[in-house]
DNA sequence: CAAGTTATGAATAACGTAAATCGTAACCTT
DNA sequence: AAGGTTACGATTTACGTTATTCATAACTTG
């Protein structure tokens, strides 16, 4: 009958308590910093707790769980991620260019992600493995950073407007991951910038029939 | 000076000694079953040298080590998926369904590997961790697979002529990665039949503009 | 010399146990 | 009640030891 915690319009899930709680900014940094420095599977709910003073059971006032304060941190990662592709999108006038850059800016920030923030990148590929929430959120954003960007075209005559929409930018979407996942990024072990390029090429030229 | 073991042309590397021995195909085809039973890393080389009624360092008189077995195995896998795939898009005339089926071949292979012969998948999947030549050797043969349609389409018409050959025939063999390699399939936990046919539909318009 | 085997060392994997870790409940304190 | 802690059970993880397994070398036999 009454609701016990209150659910945060468009939070992430596995959160409770208190929204904007000071304890909550304090106990995010300090999981962002250790999972960034020692990785998520090493660092434990008691290191988080002891670095800000708290004993490890309180940290659940906040978090359902140790995988919820990951995904939370994981979608920060991510998000920040794609808000730094966007930027890259943004510099550029036309479609075909804000494409191409989401491609290359992907493989980027991806391959940044394994070179310059090792424990981050094992993170995110903690959270594939695992399909956390983080990474399905993800693949929406990006998706719906194409979707605008087709549209776009679409309206300024760049693009052609008889194939399906969704589908489209879904395939397109996927097509993203063949250089940003961190799977496929670990195992080519080099960086995959030609590749990349060469894929946007086939997704421009597919919607510039 | 004197070469001690016959290097056979085109033959798979890690192999040694008489090409064309009875021997050589036993141990072939004991590996294959065990393999497929038990999967590569629970079957022991004693357990395949046993089943012909053989020691085990006399497997080495043919095999340079348990990956090159392994990896011949695979080789054969591979191959034979590759060559259904190819019978599909010779059941077909024009290059576009030809190209359609490589993808949605590709993916109804791997899908069958994952779900009908679970062992075979998870070996490929060693092979794919660890960079084994049969993987090398196979994503050459797709790309041949893939160059010849094209060309084919060229040469008849039905796709464009001025982008570079090669540069677009390893984006789209990378595309059909999506849908086939084993770690992805295995992650997705679905037939992913509507994306492969989706990211073809883009392959192919990029070509037929 | 072709077709094998036995002996053996180094690297890996399997295993059982001890220790940590996660997560809950019940309890304190202002 | 908000802001915490201590006590504690059930899983996981880490670890050290034993047992396998890979691979080579040297040996045997027809």
């Amino acid at each position: 009958m009454e609701q016990e915690t209150i659910i945060e319009a468009g939070g992430a899930p596995g959160q409770r308590g208190p929204i904007d709680h000071k304890r909550r900014q304090q106990i995010l940094q300090a999981a962002d910093e250790h999972f960034r420095l020692y990785g998520y599977r090493k660092t434990t709910l008691a290191d988080i707790a002891k670095a800000i003073n708290l004993s490890t059971p309180y940290l659940y006032k906040f978090f359902d769980s140790k995988q919820a304060l990951g995904e939370a941190i994981c979608s920060q990662c991510l998000n920040r991620a794609l808000a730094e592709v966007e930027e890259l999108v943004a510099a550029v006038k036309s479609p075909v260019d804000k494409l191409r850059r989401v491609f290359t800016g992907l493989e980027s920030k991806g391959w940044g992600f394994l070179n310059d923030e090792r424990k981050i990148h094992d993170m995110v590929l903690v959270s594939f493995e695992e399909r956390w929430g983080s990474l399905a959120r993800f693949k929406d954003a990006r998706f719906q950073l194409i979707r605008r960007i087709i549209v776009q075209g679409r309206e300024s005559g760049d693009f052609e407007r008889k194939t399906p929409l969704e589908e489209t930018c879904g395939a397109i979407s996927n097509m993203t991951d063949l250089f940003f996942h961190p799977m496929l990024l670990e195992q080519a072990g080099k960086s995959l910038e030609d590749e990349a390029l060469a894929v946007a090429n086939v997704a421009i030229r597919s919607l510039t029939a």
